[in-house]
This record gives C-alpha cells, sequence and structure tokens, in this order.
DNA sequence: CAGTGGATGCTCT
DNA sequence: GAGCATCCACTGT
C-alpha cells in the first residue's frame, strides 16, 4: 500500500485519496470528495496548538481523527504527518459501493445520492463513530483498496467555515454526481 | 427551486 | 457562554 501518501503536505495527500476505496467492517465505497486542513492553516482544529479533542491530529499519519459536528454528527479525517502540526483530511463524500442495504437502513434513505454526500452522513452510513477515534486505517475493521485507474481531481473552496474561506481546498473527482454539492441529477 | 432556522453537545474562551 | 469542518424540514415563490 502507497501509505507515503499521508506521509507528506495535506495538499498532496487530499487529492491522493480520492478515488481509494473505505470499508469499515464490508461497508462503504469510493471516496469522491474531501478538504484538506493544512497545520498552518486558521480553519484548522489544530491550528490553536494540540488540545485533548484534536490530539490524534498530532500523532502518527493514516489514523482517524473523528469529531462531533454541531451536536448531532460525527465527522471524520484521515490524519496526516506534516512535521507532526497537526493536519488532517476531512472525508466529505464517497460513492456507496458495499453494503448499500445496511446504509439505507443507518440513514432510513433509499436514495443512493443521499447516503455518503456530506460528512455527516458518510459518517452514519458506515456506523462510524468517536469509538472510531484514533483507529488505524490500515488495519481491521477498516479496508483501504488504491484505485484500479487514475483519477482526475477539481480544486474549489470549502464548505462550511468561516475562516480561509478563499483557501481552494476542497478536491472532488471531476464529473463525479456523488459529491455533496452535486447532488442534482435525475 | 431558494432561503431560513431548529436540533443538539462538546470544546475552548 | 459562544461558536461551530451539519442535516433536514419547512416556508414562500
Amino acid at each position: 500500500m502507497t501509505w507515503e501518501l499521508v506521509a507528506g503536505s495535506v495538499h498532496d495527500a487530499a487529492p491522493g485519496l480520492i478515488g481509494w476505496t473505505l470499508l469499515l467492517d464490508g461497508v462503504g465505497g469510493r471516496i469522491v470528495e474531501v478538504e484538506a486542513y493544512a497545520a498552518d492553516d486558521p480553519a484548522s482544529h489544530s491550528y490553536r496548538g494540540r488540545t485533548p479533542r484534536t490530539a490524534v491530529m498530532f500523532g502518527p499519519p493514516g489514523r482517524l481523527y473523528v469529531y462531533r459536528s454541531y451536536g448531532l454528527h460525527w465527522c471524520a479525517n484521515v490524519v496526516c504527518e506534516e512535521d507532526g502540526r497537526g493536519a488532517a483530511v476531512l472525508l466529505r463524500a464517497l460513492e456507496p459501493t458495499h453494503g448499500l442495504d445496511l446504509m439505507r437502513v443507518r440513514r432510513g434513505l433509499d436514495d443512493p445520492r443521499l447516503l455518503c454526500a456530506g460528512p455527516g452522513r458518510l459518517t452514519q452510513a458506515l456506523g462510524l463513530t468517536a469509538e472510531h477515534n484514533g483507529a488505524d486505517l490500515t488495519k481491521p475493521p477498516f479496508t483501504l483498496v488504491s484505485p484500479s485507474a487514475p483519477v482526475a481531481v477539481e480544486r474549489s473552496p470549502r464548505i462550511g467555515i468561516t475562516k480561509a474561506v478563499e483557501k481552494p481546498w476542497r478536491y472532488v473527482e471531476a464529473g463525479s454526481s456523488w459529491s455533496s454539492r452535486a447532488r442534482r441529477a435525475a
């Protein structure tokens, strides 16, 4: 596994993660949308230094950083290296490929486009919670599979933040209809 | 369609 | 005590 992927800058790691397949207990799909949160980034949880919540972001790369968002959702990140200064890539959307039926039950929906299109949605669909904070993504119950073909990636500004709003650090698979902003289609 | 606001809990000031 | 890296239901066109 080319896990050097997460050893460098989040701006290399984030587009590099697009197209990988992520499964938890066999349920998941292809990563089609992520956002980079760099060490030197006012919008990053790690920006003000290490705290109990963000400690995982400063740890070994390739781990999961999970936090609660707006009191009700979980959001999942892949921790990157960046000289141990705290950096991670937020998983924003998957193209569901494995375990669709279980995802539908967990999400209470049938529409496959709404199963994993959004950071809170994908964690709910996979059953990802705080219990997975700090988990090693290269080991069970997680599975990571590299893309079988090269993936075209586009950049755009990040969503839902109030600082460093202009930075184009959201990475989406080009032409994907599974991202959180491309929900529209017939 | 677009726009608004409520739910909800934890972290840090 | 404020401020969220969100989602959904509801409103008015």
